[in-house]
RNA sequence: GUGGGUGUAGCUCAGGUGGUUAGAGCGCAAGGUUGUGGCCCUUGAGGUCGGGGGUUCAAGUCCCCUCACUCACCCCA
């Protein structure tokens, strides 16, 4: 039987695997320009840690976890998302002290079982930011301004981004309620999925697709308009930051996140160009999972973008070249035993050079330098054995010199240096 | 989990109403240049026609099942 990959996840071949490494090297220098530092945490946790964070009633917990039992019977979980894990890493390692803040990213596959689509895989890559122990608005325009900026860097143009406030403690419940109140007068009009988020997931119904529900929801009461004081006035605060810095956004009243953690500002950059797939970042203030998790209470905010998502959106002409090697070409047995030792010193001088192995011939080994890229071609055959030096081919202009093969090594490196590549 | 579309060479795809050795372009390889890349030309390698079963004298083509991919729903990065 033929072996194939397991459904819904993909190699990133090395035709592609540049768009990953252009958005991970871009992300860090951005994020640590912003203060913040690596963690690397476990991609498998207890399942219990995901179930009290997510929330036990989500779709990510009931149905998409891959979760297995390990030999000793204690069941784990494939880490859905990264947000739990940090937090559980924090509050293990007791690095949320009182009035600090800390500023951690991380970086890795996720794993959800869901039907694979555009823009959504099984495993799936995600960067994400989080920052603990502040619940300054100041801090969530900032990381808003920091993916502003992170996707100006990468090129990605025609994202929106859309924000809204959820409410803390004191005033989602009582939204909540009066929302669950309008919803049960309008039953009839819903789909069959909003009647039973009605009960479980009131705010989701504000974000089904179909156009009755849509119509349905037209007068429902506002989230905006039902904060307390210290919200209502947390959310201006973060918009006004925002016009401050020029940071462009929109404020949709309707914009709910699936996971039960967030309170207050949520937020998601979208885009049009991913068919159904609309989210390439998303994130929110998440002031009660700390405490939730067992750790001292401590407000929090984060994000997580997809990175296949926003590979998808990079702009084809990106430039991703990397340094023009050197290729030798040698012919014939005596030529190719003189290879390991002048390539290991070359090399050793970090001077990139790649050669044949196959003994093929002078045409078939200069298109192959061609093919990668080649600047210069070190031809040696048997008339340059003889003469003691490596005949050097410049790939662009195409002029040819004799190079003693003596001192081949300090003078290539020189040649380079001097183009200043 | 539900529904639609699609599976033919490494890639993108042709293959009226079943008919004998299954094709093209690109890519790959060799040659055209006794040792010189890109362009051009020639030749070549490469296919269990997704898999299994059925109908038929005969199936890439028709039927059933299955798997995969894909799009939408659900949900989400």
């Amino acid at each position: 039987m033929k072996i194939s990959a397991v459904r819904g996840v993909k190699d990133i071949l090395p035709e592609e695997v540049w768009k990953w490494q252009f958005i991970e090297s871009a992300s860090r220098r951005i994020m640590e320009n912003f203060g913040f530092s690596e963690i690397r945490i476990p991609v498998f946790e207890y399942t219990e840690l995901f179930a009290r964070s997510i929330g036990q009633g989500t779709d990510i917990v009931e149905k998409e976890m891959y979760t297995f039992q390990d030999s000793k019977g204690e069941s784990l979980s494939l880490r859905p998302e990264g947000t739990a894990g940090v937090v559980r890493a924090c509050i293990d390692h007791h690095r949320l002290q009182p009035d600090s803040v800390s500023k951690l990213y991380y970086t890795g596959p996720m794993f959800r079982h869901e039907r694979p689509q555009k823009g959504r895989y099984r495993q799936f890559y995600q960067i994400g930011a989080e920052v603990f122990g502040t619940d300054n608005p100041w801090v969530d325009a900032e990381i808003l301004s920091m993916l502003h900026l992170l996707f100006e860097q990468l090129g990605i143009s025609g994202t929106v981004l859309q924000i809204n406030s959820l409410g803390c403690t004191e005033c989602r419940p009582v939204y909540r309620k009066a929302l669950q109140k309008f919803l049960r007068n309008e039953q009839a009009s819903l789909c069959t999925d909003c009647r039973r988020r009605t009960a479980g997931n009131p705010l989701r119904v504000l974000d089904c697709k179909r156009p009755d529900c849509k119509e349905a929801t037209q007068s429902a009461p506002s989230v905006l308009a039902s904060l307390c004081r210290d919200c209502m006035a947390h959310f201006e605060m973060v918009k006004g930051t925002l016009d401050l810095m020029g940071v462009p956004y929109e404020v949709n009243e309707r914009l709910v996140r699936g996971l039960d953690y967030y309170t207050r500002t949520t937020f998601e950059i979208l885009t049009d160009q991913l068919g159904s797939q609309n989210a390439v970042a998303a994130g929110g203030r998440y002031d009660g999972l700390v405490e939730q998790l067992g750790g001292r209470p401590t407000p929090a905010i984060g994000f997580a973008l997809g990175m296949e998502r926003l590979a998808a959106l990079l702009p084809e002409e990106t430039n991703h070249s990397r340094a023009k090697p050197l290729y030798l070409a040698p012919l014939g047995d005596a030529a190719m035993e003189r290879m390991p030792l002048l390539l290991h010193q070359l090399r050793a001088r970090g001077i990139p050079v790649d050669t044949d192995y196959l003994g093929k011939s002078l045409k078939s080994q200069m298109r192959q330098a061609d093919r990668i890229g080649a600047a210069y071609v070190g031809i040696l055959g048997e008339d340059e054995l003889n003469d003691g030096v490596i005949l050097l081919r410049n790939m662009e202009t195409k002029a040819q010199t004799k190079v003693p093969l003596e001192g081949f090594v300090d003078q290539i490196a020189e040649t380079l240096a001097g183009e200043g590549a």
